[in-house]
RNA sequence: GCCGGGGUAGCUCAGCGGGUAGAGCGCCGGGCUGUUAACCCGGUGGUCGGAGGUUCGAGCCCUCCCCCCGGCGCCA
């Protein structure tokens, strides 16, 4: 049975025999040996091709074997200082499945080139790297939700309406009428919590903005939860005990990915719940010591957000916003109409934010009145305003953007490199 | 959408007082008894992003357009 590369230098044995399957990762010719650095989904390893060794056509084959050919290979493991990784595999027999054409991407390209050949740079050990600690943080967020007693839904992705009237959204073609892809699942959860009590979805959301940071993609994935007899308060401490449990599960299985990425993992043991809260008014002051022309009301800007986070080691929240730098959905504050129960938590290093959420209005009134001030159309939001009419209750979600996480936890300097096939900036291919 | 930088060999770049293009790497051939982004010798290599214009002559100057990169805004 062929082994992974990751099994057989585990092992650090010699003498067993072995069957890989691969791809050429890198080829050096000398005298009368060929060495053959094998690459699987696990690592790669040194493989020796003695022309003394094996029979002349498949040293002929391995000769001839450019970078990136599919090979089988069996021998036998022998430990040798000279291999990288200590452990090598001196070749017996193999064979050249495929004998790949030349292959484009040899160190030194540009952004723009790899982004073309993305097809072929996600072979990358770093790439594989941050693939594997996606899916490690995919799992985790799972597992805790699970565990927790929540449930996983699958909201729709063509939709009729915005959830919030900011973002541009991509209009398609329904059947001859305009339908839009979803940028958040918020609405249809809203929905469901009131059937299932706590849930959550993993979706792609888009937007049409055409962004221009290392922070934004047009197609993201999203992971959102909503909760029926939930307040602001009780959420933000689902938030960062989900967040942390995610960051720990994380270091523990791709402490050796983080390490390829040149992570330094003590800054991420580090994370631990409850997590610095502050709130919109102590942002400002802060940022006002800091010297930045800020006042209550004001956004706050990339270079604001940035400044607030070397204040932290950790995320930390912001909550208690201006209710006019919010959506019309949020929850006002009872004992100060002027700000909103909403929050958005920030990443560390200048990362920032990572997740945005909020209570929701639950009263009728206030929500219809809120929507006609924002010039929309309250017909268009039937199904919405009708949670408010059959059995309101408090309620709350946040929307978490996995890549931007992701982006922290691996320390990548772009966000398009938390995504296989990264859609930003009206890039479409591969 | 706004501001800034850039598109020259397969790749990364140099060339600029306008006179029809260079380097390194790659690739191809040869050499090397253990390589680690190998090394040594020889060879190959271009509609200078596109379309107009100025000029005896444009990669270089002018106009328009396309694409890419960095930042802001928008947000997760």
């Amino acid at each position: 049975m062929p082994l992974s590369v990751e099994q057989i230098i585990e092992m650090k044995e010699e003498g067993i025999k072995v069957e890989l399957r691969g791809w050429i990762h890198r080829k050096f010719a000398v005298g009368g040996k060929i060495f053959v650095w094998l690459r699987d989904h696990s690592g790669y390893i040194q493989c020796v091709v003695d022309k003394s060794a094996v029979e002349q056509n498949v040293y002929e084959a391995f000769d001839k074997a450019k970078r990136e050919s599919s090979i089988i290979i069996r021998g036998y493991t022998k430990l040798d200082q000279r291999a990288p990784g200590g452990v090598e595999v001196r070749v017996t027999d193999g064979k050249v499945i495929h004998n790949s054409e030349d292959f484009p991407i040899k160190g030194g390209e540009s952004v723009e080139f790899l982004l073309d050949n993305r097809h072929l740079w996600l072979r990358a050990t770093k790439m594989q790297a941050i693939m594997k600690i996606k899916h490690s943080l995919l799992k985790a967020l799972r597992d805790y939700y699970i565990a927790d007693g929540w449930f996983e839904v699958t909201p729709p992705i063509l939709t009729s309406t915005a959830a919030e009237g900011g973002a541009t959204l991509f209009k398609v073609d329904y059947f001859g009428e305009p339908a839009y892809l979803s940028q958040s699942a918020q609405f249809y959860l809203e929905v469901l919590c009131y059937s299932l009590g706590k849930v959550w979805s993993i979706t792609p959301s888009f937007r049409a903005e055409k962004s221009r940071t290392r922070r934004h993609l047009s197609e993201y994935t999203h992971f959102e939860v909503e909760a029926a007899w939930m307040e602001m308060e009780e959420l933000m401490k689902v938030a960062e005990q989900s967040l942390e449990y995610v960051v720990g599960v994380v270091v523990d299985e791709r402490r050796k990915e983080l390490e390829i990425l040149g992570r330094d993992v003590s800054k991420l043991e580090r994370v631990k719940a409850p997590f610095p809260r502050i709130t919109y008014r102590e942002a400002i002051e802060r940022l006002s010591r800091k010297g930045f022309n800020v006042k209550w009301g004001d956004d706050l800007g990339a270079d604001e957000e940035a400044a607030l986070t070397t204040d932290f080691d950790s995320p930390f929240f912001v909550y208690y916003f201006p209710k006019s730098l919010k959506p019309f959905y949020m929850k006002i504050e009872p004992s100060d109409p002027s700000v909103v129960r909403g929050f958005d938590m920030l990443a560390p290093e200048g990362y920032g934010e990572i997740i945005g959420g909020s209570q929701r209005e639950d009263d009728y009134e206030t929500l219809h009145s809120r929507i006609v001030e924002e010039g929309y159309d309250p017909a268009d939001y039937y199904w919405y305003l009708d949670l408010r009419k059959y059995g309101s209750v408090p309620h709350s979600g946040f929307g978490l953007g996995v890549e931007r996480v992701l982006m922290w936890i691996a320390g990548l300097d772009h966000i398009r490199d938390a995504t296989p096939f990264p859609r930003f900036r009206e890039r479409i291919k591969p």
